[in-house]
DNA sequence: AACTATTTATAAGA
DNA sequence: TTCTTATAAATAGTT
């Protein structure tokens, strides 16, 4: 649930800046169909998400070229034509040397928390500051490490439970049929139930599959 | 104040018809931006009222004319003028692309070093793989820490041990003075000197300003 | 334009 | 992904 007021700010998490995006571009969409019905206008609405993909709104009793026809190119710039293109080179040009400095920060930023790139440039409480950073990500780290081998120890008890409840159900069954047959038959067959799953091939191969799961398998 | 859920139906009145569209025309503009910046999405947003005034956004690092060149046209393609120079154009979109999808790797690079964004994705060798790159990164910082202050600590003895020098100096120089003078004046005078440099003010202010500098100041 | 009672939108969690 | 829910934000009607 929400937690305090949104900053309108780049959202840094992948996940979750496409899941708003999902639910703002359709809040805005339907805004817009609201718009244009509750008070009779004209509008158009036109989107694409970072990958590229293409949501759109267009008020009913016009198109998107009556509105790009109608647009008021004083405002800003043309649509067609030739300046407009260099306008529109331009920014894209900028556009580009803007995210290759941001590339250049961030690749800056990934060799200082590796430690490299220390030198000169840091002072002691920059580099006190630093080592918290790491320790508290460690910190995490390890605790998320922990959960999840404490996790897959939790299943691997479970499964050696229900196997040596199989396990003795089976020698019960065995030693039942023994007392039917000769005492001295039921005896051998439990000596071999004793012995390595691998040799029970024969005799249970349903039971050797289940046997080889209890071999514990923390790294999957 | 607000009465029961709005019907999205041609609001009749007048008035209210022109104030409702004011506010929500703002909204709109305002969620449009939001989208924009939150998700890093590219787009645009063109209103006409029943009157004909125009509203409109454009987030940044986009403009009408790429947005409406990005249009996809499978649904109604009449905004393309000519179809011929765009070649360069698209290769500037693309990578364009390039460095975005560049840029998130790096932020998910960065997010993972700092212990954020370690559920799911992770497995237990990851996570220690990435525990001893923290660790080697803690010790490389620590290291470069301790040589900063040992260096610190260094020149701030090498201070010390030139003001002991000039302390001493004086003290003799005080010393020699008394002889010349009566021996009992002279002793006063010593004992003054081994007094808090703050009590010797109105004696030796230049003094005073020497012995301030040999405080330890390791953080600059 | 300012004010609120309400409705709506939505971030985070399941 | 979709559903839920707590909370922030938008806004209809009023002043």
């Amino acid at each position: 649930m929400r937690r305090g007021s949104v900053e309108i700010r780049r959202i840094a998490n992948n996940v979750s800046r496409r899941a708003t995006f999902g639910k703002r571009c359709a809040g805005l969409l339907k805004k817009a169909h609201e718009l244009a019905v509750l008070c009779d206008a004209d509008l158009g609405v036109l989107v694409f998400d970072a990958a590229g993909r293409q949501f759109h709104y267009c008020s009913p009793n016009a198109s998107w070229s009556e509105l790009i026809q109608r647009y008021d190119s004083t405002t800003s710039d043309q649509f067609q034509g030739g300046q407009g293109m260099n306008h529109d080179h331009d920014q894209l040009l900028s556009e580009i040397a803007r995210l290759r400095q941001e590339r250049d920060h961030l690749e800056a930023v990934v060799r200082s928390q590796t430690g490299e790139d220390l030198p000169s440039t840091a002072s002691v409480p920059e580099l006190g500051h630093l080592e918290q950073k790491l320790e508290r990500a460690l910190g995490k780290v390890r605790e998320m490490k922990d959960k999840l081998l404490e996790e897959q120890l939790g299943e691997s008890h479970h499964r050696v439970h229900i196997l040596e409840d199989q396990n003795s159900f089976l020698r019960h069954m065995m030693s039942e049929e023994g007392r039917q047959r000769a005492a001295v038959e039921a005896s051998a067959v439990v000596a071999e139930l004793m012995a390595p799953a691998t040799l029970l091939g024969g005799f249970f191969p349903e039971v050797e599959e289940e046997e080889a799961a209890t071999s514990l398998r923390l790294w999957p």
